[in-house]
DNA sequence: TAATGCATGTAATCGGTTACATGATTCA
DNA sequence: TGAATCATGTAACCGATTACATGCATTA
C-alpha cells in the first residue's frame, strides 16, 4: 500500500502546496474519493521528505492569517514518485463497515437497516453532486483536461451512480424480505 | 472503523469456526469483498474475545491434519456484536492505489498504463466469476436466502460489473489521449 | 521433491490515528 | 458569542502487518 509520503508527492506533482492544503485535497479536493490522511501523518511525512531532499520548503508570510510553508517537488522527488508509481498497484482490498453491517442485517431492527440504507443513498447522492461540480468547475488550471484526472473522476461518478441505483432498487427488496422474516418469526 | 474483534464476531455469528477458517472467509469466502485481516490480527483477537467471555473455545482433534480450535459466540458475544452493529456505520473512505496511480497517468509510460488497465479488467472479471459461483453454490447452508447476504453479494456484483465496463469503455480513450499528448510533446 | 493446504501462534516493527497545544480571523 | 477556517506541529497510544517458528499430509 502506498504510504503517506508517496501520496504527498502525488499531490505536490500538481504544484506547490502546504500541509494544510494537501490535507484539503484528500478531504474534499481532487484526491478525495481514493485517498485519505490526517495532519498527524501528513506533517511528519513532509518533514521526512524534506530531510531526504525529495521536496523543498519555503515559508510564506501572509497577513490576516497564519504563515504557511509551501512544499515543492525536487528532481529527486519527481523520480521517487515515478518509481513508486511504476510498481503495478496492489489490488484494493477494501473494508466496508456498511457492507459488513448490512451483511448481518437480520440481527438488526428493520428501522435501523432502513436508516443505514437512507444514509447510504444520501451519501452517494452527495458524492455525485460533489464530483459533478468538481469536474465542471476548473478550480485547478493545471488539471484542465488531464486524461488521468478525467478518467478517475469519471470512475468515481460511475461508481457512485451504480451504488446509488443499486441501493435504491434493492434496498426496498431487502427491507421487504426482512419484514417478512420478522412476521414469520412472530408466528 | 470496525476492529478485527468485531469482524470475528460477525463471522462466528454464522456458526462455529477456527481462526484459520475465519481467515478463509475474509480471503475468499462470503466476506471477501468487504473485509480483510491476517492471522496476526485474527488469533490475538480470538484470544482476547475468549478472555472477555464473548466466545467459547473447544479443541477438536482431527486425524491426518492438525487439531483445531473451534470458537463459538456466547450470549454476551451475541449482544456485543449487535451493539457494535447498531452504530451507524462510518463512511467508507477508501484508498485505492490503482486510482491514485491512474490519476497521475501522464507521468508513466503508456505501456505501463496499458498494463495497469489490463490487470484491473482481469481482476474485475475474476471477481465477477468468483461472486457468481459463490452465489450459485450453496456452500454454507445457513447462508441460504439470507436477505443481507444476497443484498451484499448483489452489490459486489453490481460494483465489479460497473467497474469492468467503465475500464473497458474509457480505458481505450485514456490510452488514446495519452498517446496523443506524447505525440504533441515530441513535436 | 517441491509446493500447497491445513493449522496455530508470537514478537518486532511500523505507521497512522487521536488527542493535545496554540492562536488569529471571519462569519452567523 | 460561538463556531468554523486557516495553519502547524508533537506525543502517546494502538492496532495491524510482517516475519518468524513448526510440522504433517497431499498433490503435482
Amino acid at each position: 500500500m502506498l504510504d503517506v509520503k508517496t501520496l504527498c508527492l502525488g499531490v505536490l506533482a500538481r504544484g506547490e502546496a502546504s500541509g494544510y492544503e494537501i490535507r484539503k485535497e484528500f478531504e474534499s479536493g481532487a484526491f478525495s474519493h481514493f485517498c485519505m490522511a490526517g495532519y498527524g501523518s501528513i506533517y511528519p511525512a513532509l518533514g521526512r521528505l524534506a530531510e531526504e531532499g525529495l521536496v523543498t520548503c519555503r515559508a510564506l508570510e501572509q497577513d490576516k492569517r497564519p504563515d504557511k510553508k509551501l512544499y515543492a517537488l525536487t528532481q529527486d522527488g519527481c523520480k521517487a514518485l515515478t518509481r513508486a508509481l511504476m510498481a503495478l498497484p496492489e489490488e484494493d482490498r477494501f473494508r466496508s463497515d456498511r457492507l459488513f453491517t448490512l451483511f448481518l442485517a437480520e440481527r438488526l431492527p428493520v428501522e435501523q437497516v432502513e436508516r443505514i440504507l437512507e444514509a447510504a443513498i444520501k451519501h452517494f447522492e452527495q458524492q455525485i453532486t460533489h464530483v459533478e461540480t468538481f469536474i465542471a468547475s476548473e478550480t485547478c488550471p493545471c488539471a484542465k483536461g488531464e486524461p488521468g484526472h478525467d478518467f478517475v473522476h469519471g470512475f468515481g461518478l460511475a461508481y457512485y451512480r451504480a451504488a446509488r441505483d443499486y441501493f435504491r432498487q434493492e434496498g426496498d427488496a431487502l427491507l421487504a424480505r426482512l419484514r417478512q422474516r420478522q412476521g414469520e418469526a412472530a408466528d
